[in-house]
DNA sequence: GCACAGTCTTGAACGGTGTTCAAGTGGTGA
DNA sequence: TCACCACTTGAACACCGTTCAAGACTGTGC
């Protein structure tokens, strides 16, 4: 007998082998070996199913402590960054996958939610801000990462960096030190028009 | 008769005025009283629509005079990722239409390529992901300004930050306080494990 | 043992998508 | 007038997410 269990297994197990684009709901029946109508048994929609896959990718990352100083959650912070990138830098088009996710329901992912408290408890005054600050950032190399991957295998000519690790640890280093680095009163940054 | 001018403009009116999804061959053929087929005479395919309309969309962004050190060189930047916010802010979806054009043919997308020489005048030693975090931070901070405009109009119980614009202003003199502002050889950020 | 209720599953359909292509139209130069 | 070229049509192909009446299967109460 099906059961969701078994749905978002195989569904993520889809998106690790080929892709976003061969995730629909009828290549899901079929390697389930059952008809698309019973999917929808189990599962809303497929947007649903892929809060359940987000969830799934996003599983096993190592919380790290409660912070308890500016200091500690800055680490946490890249702690946790560095964790929710290795989960999803292997599987294609996850990045794409988690933003609907984290965008149909925020609270779903919870090490994303980790990621504000740990703000918070920095006594960082916009702490929401910074989650998405860093969340674009984790997100967004990971697809820019991927489309090279991609490029690199229609087109082998072209040599794409080897896994755009050295870029997301840069910029990740660059967001910590913007917002737990010491303040410089004449530094560029001026305020927009 | 028809004529690719048409066709991107007319693409370019549908996503402002109804999004992405609406924005569909078909439906573009409907407003341009044209079969389908037709389409395909001007544009390749709907990708290469897509980087057009992206092109559009960022067509009319004022370029900063070419930096001279590095604090002009910090104004540059800040100014062109205003600009290119500006631009899209205001068309749905047009974050992930820019990411996938952007992906497709990252030099098509001048601005972009701006704010990259922007880095390199300034002695930026990785300016091209330098250029990623930025506009990583950029677009995903419309997508996420615009979702919550989505949820919003949904339901409007909830009250979703007025634009946006704060947290991509706050976020986006972290960046360049991260960047640009002085280095601070005792602060947190810890090269990683 | 039997009928009923609940839990799934099927099979088919609906309306949509991007893309292709032989056939047809219309105008222009020879 | 005829051939050529630029362009358009109309129909099809193979997909997509979603729905739903109709069956199958399972367990419970009588």
């Amino acid at each position: 007998m099906l059961d969701r269990e078994q749905v978002e297994a195989t569904a993520v197990d889809i998106l690790t082998r080929f892709g976003l684009a061969d995730l629909s709901m009828r290549r899901l029946a079929r390697e389930l070996d059952v008809q698309v109508g019973a999917l929808y048994w189990h599962v809303k929609n497929k947007q649903e199913l892929l809060v359940g896959v987000a969830t799934r990718l996003l599983d096993g990352i190592a919380i790290p402590p409660a912070p308890i100083d500016r200091d500690s959650a800055c680490e946490a912070v890249g702690e946790l960054a560095r964790g929710i990138r290795a989960s999803l830098v292997n599987v294609p088009d996850s990045a794409e996958v988690v933003q609907v996710a984290q965008s149909l329901q925020s609270d779903a992912l919870a090490p994303l939610n980790r990621l504000r408290t740990s703000f918070e408890a920095a006594g960082v005054e916009n702490a929401a801000w910074a989650q998405h600050l860093v969340m674009n950032h984790v997100l967004g190399s990971i697809a820019v990462a991927q489309e090279s991957v991609r490029l690199a295998a229609v087109d082998p000519g072209v040599a794409g960096s080897p896994h755009g690790d050295d870029a997301f640890e840069w910029g990740l280093l660059v967001i910590l030190h913007g917002l737990f680095g010491p303040t410089a009163p004449g530094a560029c940054p001026h305020q927009g028009p």
